[in-house]
DNA sequence: CCCATGAGTTTCGACCAATGAAACCGGTGC
DNA sequence: GCACCGGTTTCATTGGTCGAAACTCATGGG
């Protein structure tokens, strides 16, 4: 990652629709550089159109980025939509994000972002695992958006969890009650993860997005994980075609 | 302004509607950068979301575009919206842009941007010239919401132009055909100018925007000078309200 | 009135991030 | 097999960028 890049870039997000406009002392805060250095940054954003500056010397971004945004190209791919997002999302929790997908009674891993660390929970595009164990394989049934054919999956949860097919279907209606699910130890020992569901466009079928990694870094941290991911499968949602307002 | 600035804005902008997937190749072409460069800018705008690879490896502008563009500021002044137009207009032609209204029975410099050269046409912010003379004069009085008030400054219009009043009419509904106007040295004499109307909201007056140089230079570029002052009249119009799709 | 304050702006020598030529890689087609 | 053509990596060089500090210019409070 060029440092211009980085620095150019966070001037842009700096604006946010509470705060669209800053002074040059705000944006050099909220970027945490000196101010010559983000003065010749943001002069520069100025004299290029992106940024204009108000009467009373603050900055707001101008229209240039609204053209910008209608060059975006309208037809994507979950993969592609979902791939930024994953990326942030991994860099703030320092875990593996995934995403996933139900196949003919499997889940399989559409894609998936991992981290250096040298303890992570590895998952490959591709790799197709159980769709009964495991919070993403419990999202995917819980949000499918067609449960008759899911009927062995359940019970094979049931078997695998020693509870009544009942108790099953209650963790699913819950898991559909707060939108997310999580899990420890469940799949892979040692691993617990938290899934939130992607709602796809119509015809096409929902996907889920995960974060997981070991016990030991995830318990403290299992809160924020949850509100981050399903913010994250949210967003996805809606730059997919979701309704759901952003 | 910094070169990374440029170069990084220069590759977002290298998408258009039309060409909205690029390959290295093609981005590496239109910034006129070697490929390796280009490659670690583009880079680490895909690393950073703005910029997404698909399958074939080709690039596009990602959705996080049309994020930073909701947090535009809505509500913005003439000026402001005008601005970085004007300043790519006047880098474009290498004359003075100047942006004007009609008040009171005066045209009245808005903002004005200058160019270095050693001969130029030269107009201040709050300069206030007669409505009589000048295309900008013509453009503001033959697009006037209400012309009524307006009759005395035709009246001044053919004295000065040695016409009658029919002629002046006709030659301003000539201009509201065509959308534009043009002068050689009416209001200062060896100064030619091109100007075009924009759109305001429906409460506000209207504005008039205009490229002025010497003669010698304008006269063998007017038609180019005529179709960028146009455009970029419109364009200012739509960002700032009005009606006409970009 | 003057000084303190805090904003934006400019300066300038040092440094290292960025550069780009060239080499490398890996697929495609002849 | 070889040539070709994209994308990727390397590496020594360098000038674009950095940021502390000085400067300007309002503002306002003692």
């Amino acid at each position: 990652m060029m440092r211009s890049v980085q620095r150019i870039l966070a001037i842009l997000e700096s604006f946010t629709a509470e705060d669209n406009c800053l002074s040059l002392h705000e944006i050099a805060g909220r970027i945490a550089l000196p101010k010559s250095t983000t003065f010749r940054l943001v002069q520069s954003l100025e004299e290029s159109g992106y940024l204009i500056r108000l009467e009373d010397q603050r900055y707001c971004l101008s229209f240039r980025i609204t053209r910008l945004a209608g060059m975006v190209r309208s037809t994507l791919g979950i993969r592609e939509i979902a791939r930024p997002l994953m990326r942030t999302l991994a860099e703030r929790t320092g875990e593996t994000v995934s995403l996933y997908a139900a196949d003919e009674g499997m889940r399989v891993c559409i894609d998936a972002v991992a981290t250096a660390l040298p303890l992570r929970s590895v998952s490959q595009p591709g790799e197709r695992v159980s769709l009964a164990r495991g919070s993403s394989s419990k999202v995917l049934v819980a949000f499918a958006r067609d449960p008759k054919p899911l009927s062995p999956i359940r019970a094979e949860m049931a078997k695998l969890g020693k509870m009544t097919e009942a108790q099953v279907r209650a963790e699913l209606e819950q898991i559909r009650q707060q939108g997310y699910a999580v899990s420890h130890g469940e799949r892979v020992l040692g691993v617990a993860a938290v899934s939130a569901p992607i709602r796809g466009l119509d015809d096409e079928g929902h996907y889920c997005l995960s974060v997981a990694g070991p016990m030991v870094r995830m318990q403290s941290r299992e809160r924020e994980f949850t509100r981050l991911v399903v913010q994250a499968a949210s967003e996805i949602s809606w730059l997919y075609g979701g309704n759901a307002p952003p």
